[in-house]
DNA sequence: GCTTGACCTCAAGTCGACTTGAACTGGCAC
DNA sequence: GTGCCAGTTCAAGTCGACTTGAGGTCAAGC
């Protein structure tokens, strides 16, 4: 297959131009050359922004992906990184699914004001600890 | 119970008192007067405290959470708007509970290179598709 | 009455991941 | 050969939730 300028690799990867430049400024990414001004990219990009894509799903910054590949293009995922993230979205995962409990409970929950709802009031206090954590939840992004 | 002040108020709920300002500035928080120049809260400030942290752990926005207090200060929750976070925070928990699994299985996996590996291939195709969703899983902050 | 120290205000800075704007350039169509 | 348009660069802006810094003020202790 022959490479793909910006565009064409945007098209495919749903990623918009702008962030493809900006992930070689990175070195997420490398453009294999220029067809005038515009950048070229080998067909496998495609699957790197999928790499790329599920490092972020999985929390890691760009920077820790950045690592993820060798100077020579290859994966190079460091284990131990990986089982701690993966610890790291568990504990996530039971808090959010307390909170996610709680939202449901309120929601449906027929005390006249939540203050006065034990399990409102359970879940209030099992939260503030968790405060402490500074961690905060997934948001939708734009 | 007297009214408490700022300092007061940061050593017993842990939060700093930059951010206590920075709450009353966004509506969050009313302070009862000062002593002095020093703020003064009410001791219930406590609990409105717990209530923040409770609604960013579900993934509210402060100007969501602003809007959850009446004027009058009391709780005022849109059961909706509970219901449709909560099923939000369903849908991050699943792709959150693929993401724990793929990278377990990713820091166990015999494969010499990941990407020959199918359990590994899977979850990367099915990253793709949630990549656009752009939604960025919960990060840890300092 | 004067120093001190903790709080005050307000503007600006931070962090991460991008996006946007201004000014420029080069291949392609005509 | 020339004009257009989509690319290019680089700096700056954005967003949310705070934090930090500079300069000011006040209650309290000596």
């Amino acid at each position: 297959m022959r490479d793909l300028d910006i565009t064409e690799v945007a098209r495919r990867s749903g990623v918009p131009a702008s962030t493809l430049r900006f992930y070689e400024a990175r070195g997420l990414l490398s453009s294999t050359g220029r067809r005038g001004l515009r950048r070229l990219f080998a067909p496998d990009v495609l699957e790197r922004l999928s790499l790329i894509a599920m490092g972020r799903a999985a929390g890691f910054s760009l920077e820790d992906i950045a690592r993820m590949f060798a100077p020579d293009g290859r994966l190079r995922l460091d284990r131990k990184l990986l089982s701690a993230r993966a610890d790291e979205l568990d504990r996530t995962i039971r808090e959010l699914s307390a909170m996610r409990d709680g939202l449901r409970h309120a929601a449906v929950c027929p005390a006249p004001s939540h203050l006065e709802c034990p399990t409102f009031r359970r879940i209030l206090r099992s939260t503030a600890p968790a405060a402490r954590s500074k961690r905060t939840p997934p948001k939708p992004r734009r």
